[in-house]
DNA sequence: AGTAATACTTACAAAAATGTATGTACTTCC
DNA sequence: GGAAGTACATACATTTTTGTAAGTATTACT
């Protein structure tokens, strides 16, 4: 068998982001997307509407927001419930899922924060 | 004291990565990038050639390789050595700091190829 | 002399991400 | 009657990212 076969089959066992067409790697994207960390990080925190969600993630644009919660939704990391009242009210929540997910997206985006001074201190001009 | 001025003091404590304009955000983009995430999961088991990175890394072109690798150098996660032969020989590792950021990218992606069986389970067509 | 090897850089092109502005539906409030 | 409020969709423009192809320097091998 050669190596192609066997990554296909590898996949229903474990992902290997190193491998090119692992399906993991658009999950791996979704996750750390400009806009997919902050909205884990701000769901992580409890269920948040759009507008919420919008004001929390500091620059987002509804377009890209609405476009990464569908994104997260596919791929079951976070639920949509709509309420059927006029104007619209939705509630954005963390799947289980999602929950773990996100466990992991804050311990890398906590470090970040504290070691920040850290890091600053010997970064080299851009 | 205004709201934005209470940010930029806060930085020499810790970042936040919701504040549009903290700087934790662009070391965040790089830690998270495409390559920048498999280059840092490859630079954990060890010390690697530029040639042995791009193989690893499955898809990387040189260019975005070379780009990457200088970004998280510039932000003090990665040490290049450069040795002074013909044909060029560069090593590439990870510093104390790029340790600790890596422990926390491979956390996420570990858990990714770990849960993807059960993520893919869920997934609805993209 | 021509080719290979390595770690890049540069110019150019194509693709993807992101933003802006505008529209929609329906009800409540002024 | 007109404005506001909410959660989007859509068209279009711009920006950013990424890729491709080619070039560079020096030595060794054929």
């Amino acid at each position: 068998m050669n190596s192609k076969a066997q990554e296909l089959i590898d996949v229903w066992q474990r992902g290997n982001v190193l491998a090119e067409t692992c399906p993991s790697r658009p999950i791996l994207s979704h996750l750390t997307s400009r806009w997919g960390v902050l909205v884990m990080i701000v769901l992580a925190t409890g269920t948040h509407r759009f507008s919420e969600l919008r004001r929390k993630a500091a620059g987002v644009s509804e377009r890209m927001l609405a476009q990464t919660l569908q994104q997260l939704e596919a791929d079951g990391f976070v639920a949509r419930k709509a309420h059927a009242v006029v104007p619209p009210h939705v509630d954005y929540s963390l799947t289980p899922l999602g929950q773990e997910a996100a466990a992991h997206v804050i311990a890398l985006t906590d470090w970040i924060e504290t070691a920040l001074p850290r890091i600053l201190a010997e970064t080299k001009a851009a």
